[in-house]
DNA sequence: ACCACTATTGAACGATCGTACAATAGTAAT
DNA sequence: ATTACTATTGTACGATCGTTCAATAGTGGT
């Protein structure tokens, strides 16, 4: 008797960051479960594992934490394909192909996302916070687009790379909406096969 | 005096397809208008003038009139093409060529359009009606897009033409999606200019 | 041991939600 | 005129919503 002591927590108070990054947590739980139900304050703290009242203590309000929620989905997504790029050792002078290779892997892009992504959308165009992280977001992965196709099409210009960033980013979001909305009643490889045209045709423009 | 008794109207009672069609009217109108905060059956009657209880006279449920509204923006979009390409007397043997000219005209895709949409496609994924809707709907812009291409691309086979389809189809979402979220902070030609260079290397590929 | 601070709780508030239902009003047939 | 039918109304119900706030409990410094 007396180990459990040492391996039970003594309490369930956490620092604000700490608090703050598990509610965050929770609502990105929430939401790829749930989807729109899932935004509900009570869920989300329920999800947590805390009272009600927690929520607005560390957040100004519900749309401020689905914010910083939306902000972590991304940057989640960003360091994702980051650490494909960095591992495809065959790749290294043309990471466009690392990130084609591995556009609809499971954890990179899984149907549940969409759930989420649809909702940081729906708020998108309403309110002012959530427009302001969406700003933030989509710039950073734009220039994160365009320096993995400066280095895989370096015979091109700024203007050509900003371009052909805003079509790949286009191209992937359109299909990855089809894939996630139509099921996966149609054949899997086909919107993988649509992705890897694409890339041939544009590498073939070099 | 006695003259407006001819032209008020007697009654406010309509033919159930008359009121069916003018509730899905009113529900377009809520969604583009106030994207997901507009599905409230409180404010679709308001909308139309109608107290409550109507919704559930004419339609099961809140969800049953989504998905007819579903398909009336769907079909008006499938309708709005077919015009365009039926009046566009140049291009009448490729009318690909039309589509991707009036992609991005203000009664075709209007942001505020997408306001509906991702309140569509977010009750698509969880509730079995709209599922069903969005399959129909889906297949249907797709067998118009495939024979749109085939009037295009006479020397392409069935299987090209379908995968054909769901890249244009994609690529037209995906930008619509990003031309929408970000605003019109962008130069407005970024997107028609990417879309007519798919267009002219789909083209060249004959 | 006491104090100031704050993370945490849970009840409470007013608002809105979708739907059900009894009551009413208009219509068409007899 | 009466009857059968139904489109329409508006209230009511129970549930859930986001947020507020007084009360409580744990923490770190003295």
């Amino acid at each position: 008797m007396g180990f459990e002591i040492t391996l039970k927590k003594k309490t369930d108070r956490l620092s604000p960051p700490e608090r703050r990054s598990q509610l965050v947590e929770a609502t990105l739980t929430c939401l790829m479960r749930d989807g729109a139900e899932g935004l509900s304050s009570r869920k989300i703290c329920a999800q947590a594992g805390v009272s009600v009242g927690l929520l607005n203590h560390h957040f100004a309000s519900q749309i401020e934490l689905l914010a910083v929620a939306y902000e972590a989905i991304s940057l989640r997504y960003h360091q994702a394909l980051e650490t494909r790029i960095d591992n495809d050792l065959n790749n290294q002078d043309a990471p466009i192909k690392t990130l084609v290779a591995c556009a609809f892997e499971a954890d990179i892009m899984c149907p549940d996302q969409l759930r989420a992504w649809v909702v940081f959308w729906s708020k998108t165009i309403d309110a002012p916070v959530m427009r302001a992280m969406h700003d933030t977001i989509n710039e950073r992965l734009h220039a994160f687009l365009v320096t993995v196709l400066a280095k895989s099409l370096p015979q091109h210009n700024e203007q050509q790379l900003r371009v052909l960033a805003v079509e790949y980013s286009a191209l992937v979001d359109g299909l990855w909406l089809d894939w996630s909305l139509n099921g996966n009643n149609q054949d899997d490889s086909l919107w993988q096969t649509i992705l890897n045209q694409w890339l041939e045709r544009t590498l073939a423009l070099a």
